[in-house]
Order: C-alpha cells, then sequence, then structure tokens
DNA sequence: GCATCCATGTAATCTGTTACATGATTCC
DNA sequence: GGAATCATGTAACAGATTACATGGATGC
C-alpha cells in the first residue's frame, strides 16, 4: 500500500489540475479565492505541499524567466499525478467534517454575559456573515456565466457556502426575536 | 498584560463553570454532547487544559473517593477563574470560523468524477447531515423544557446547528435538480 | 520616497490528534 | 468469559500557522 498523505495535498494536487501553468503564488492567490471557504491553507502550506507533490512525481515544475517580475515556477499534474487525483476521488470521503465557532463557543456560555454583550455579539457575527454571503453571492454569479465543467463544480461548492450563511442570517434574526430585550 | 491561551482553555473553563463539581471524564462526556458541534476536543486535550486550569489557578480540584468506581478528581471555577472567564467573554470574538469539508473539496474536483460518484458523494453527505440534523432537533427539543438561563444559552448555540444542517439539506436536493443525470 | 505586487521560502512554534496503558467493576 | 463503564493519563507526532527574510519592479 502506498503511503497516505493529509487532504491537503489532494486539494494542492486538484488544483494544479485545476489550474494548469501556474506559479506557487499564483495558486495561493487562486486557493485564497476558491476552496479556501471549505478548505483553508496557508501559504507557507501551499508552497510545501508543492514540493512534496513535485518529489511524489505527481507534478512537473518548469522554471520560467520573466523580464519585469521575478522567475517563477510553474506546475502541471503529471500522468501519474492524474490517476492518484483520481484515485483520491473516488474513495470514501471522510464525513467528517470540521466545524470551529469562536462566536458560538461564547453564545453557549452567554449567560455569563450581560444582554448588551450578547447582542453586540450577534451583531458582529451578522455584520460578518453578511460581507460572506455577498462575497459568495459574487462567486456564484461570475460562475454562472461560465459553462465549463470546472466553473460548474466550483459554482454547487458555493452555493453551499452561501445557503449556509444565508440559513445563518436568519439565525441570527430568530436568536435577537428570542432574546428580546432580557437577560438569558 | 498576562499570557494568552487558546480557546479550548476557555472552553473548558467555562464547561467547568457550567457544570461544577465534575470530574475530567463527566466534562469529556458532556463536551462530546454540547459543544462538540462547533468545538470539538478530544479527551486527551481537555485532561490537559484542566491541569493547564488547575496550575492557573482558575479552577480548583478535589479528590472524591468512591466505593465501587475509581477515585477521581472534581473540579469547580475559583474566583479568578470567573474573572477569567468573563474577561474572555467580554473580549471580541475571532470572526474567523474554520470549517473544512472533505465533501466540498472533492465536489470541488467534481469535473474529474463521474455523475456516478458525484451522486453518491451527494447521497453520502445527505445521510450525515440528516442524522446531525436529528441530534441536533432532540437537542434543542430538550432544552426547550429547560428554563434555566444555561439551558437558552445551549439551546440557541443547537438551533444554529439545526438551521444550519436544513439549509444544507436543502442544497443536497438544489445540487441534484442541478445536476441532473448529466455530467457536469 | 514609500507601499504594493511578485515570488519563494526558513524557523519556530502551537494546537490538537491517535494510539496505547492501566485497572477495578458491573452487566450480559 | 467478555464487553462496557469509569477514570486518568503518556508518548509520539502530524498538520498547520505566524512571523520573518529577501529583493527587484512598478505605481503614486
Amino acid at each position: 500500500m502506498g503511503a497516505t498523505y493529509p487532504e491537503s495535498t489532494y486539494a494542492v494536487l486538484g488544483l494544479v489540475d485545476k489550474v494548469p501553468g501556474s506559479s506557487g503564488y499564483e495558486l495561493a492567490a487562486v486557493a485564497g479565492r476558491s476552496f479556501a471557504h471549505f478548505w483553508p491553507i496557508s501559504q507557507t502550506l501551499l508552497y510545501r505541499e508543492l514540493e512534496r507533490l513535485a518529489e511524489l512525481g505527481w507534478v512537473a515544475a518548469t522554471r520560467v524567466e520573466q523580464l519585469r517580475t521575478p522567475s517563477k515556477w510553474t506546475y502541471r499534474t503529471t500522468a501519474a499525478g492524474q490517476r492518484a487525483l483520481g484515485e483520491w476521488l473516488a474513495g470514501p470521503a471522510p464525513a467528517k467534517s470540521s466545524f470551529r465557532s469562536g462566536v458560538l463557543l461564547r453564545l453557549f456560555f452567554a449567560y455569563r454575559m450581560g444582554p448588551d454583550q450578547v447582542r453586540a455579539l450577534l451583531a458582529d457575527y451578522r455584520r460578518a456573515l453578511g460581507s460572506q454571503r455577498d462575497e459568495l453571492q459574487a462567486i456564484t454569479d461570475k460562475l454562472d456565466a461560465n459553462p465549463t465543467p470546472e466553473a460548474r463544480a466550483g459554482r454547487l461548492a458555493a452555493l453551499h457556502g452561501l445557503r449556509t450563511a444565508e440559513a445563518r442570517l436568519a439565525w441570527t434574526e430568530e436568536a435577537e426575536a428570542l432574546l428580546g430585550d432580557d437577560p438569558l
């Protein structure tokens, strides 16, 4: 059996496959705009995974000299890399999705806060959710125009985030209604 | 200014405050049923945080001998601990909630899967969401009966998860409708 | 002159996990 | 006899992050 790698390895592999011929720097930008919403990775990690993928022979690196910007490495998936990606996709998805929210954690202990504090917490959360929704709405709209399979897959994922944000925004109103002006 | 500790430290501190006089083992069980939904921690980590809290003087540990079960340590928050908890709650919540989903990550690369594979992925996800919803519904219902501030705070947090799960379930149907029988 | 973009990395550290060890007791 | 519950931990390490370093080019 081959060794098993973290999911982030495949995240980067898939990204190289989706946006071939990009540099690490460009991939980091794309990752930040796309799957960061459900699989955030830091720039450092992305570079480390690219190194690993190159060592595995799953991606091929090509040096590109540029005139007015620094030279860069660009990457494409190899045949072996595409095979590895396919096997990973065919394998079982770890149903475990992890979610950690500082807001909810504090809300769980809200009986130790004043009513005004709780409302401030909810208001901040609503603001954050609002801009998240707007961002995802923009992404969905943009991908709407693009009929490629790649774009349609991305759009589905964005829609998931959009629906989640919408539901949570509705929840903030529900929560405020339940709270009224009283302490918990 | 004092050192700063991970959020999990305060999660455990708050839990001791909410369920005073409990053992580590009992706290782990409560954590698993309650805030694990938005702040999962392993048993090992919980024990480590209890140790830290005791060293900080934020909780007091008392040994309790038992007849038919092993002796245990029980914990309660000290005055200093309650102060620390209050300060943490008054401080800003890191709007950053982290979400990582293996399902979404795969879906993002779904253009490399067959239509049947995508549908299987969605079906698995829906099943997981369904039992998550049922679990959260049960928690909400149970806390409904309890009029204490502690229970009301917990119920709000559970409701957040419930609404999220419901929205995502609806999304799976939306996604299936969008897919139809065609590949992406 | 200063910030920002491009581009790649190193070093140090943290947070958290899994797997395992121990041992009495109770339930089937 | 075997599994589950109560109860607390150790050891090993994986996965990821933050902060920092470097340096040319471009835009204001």
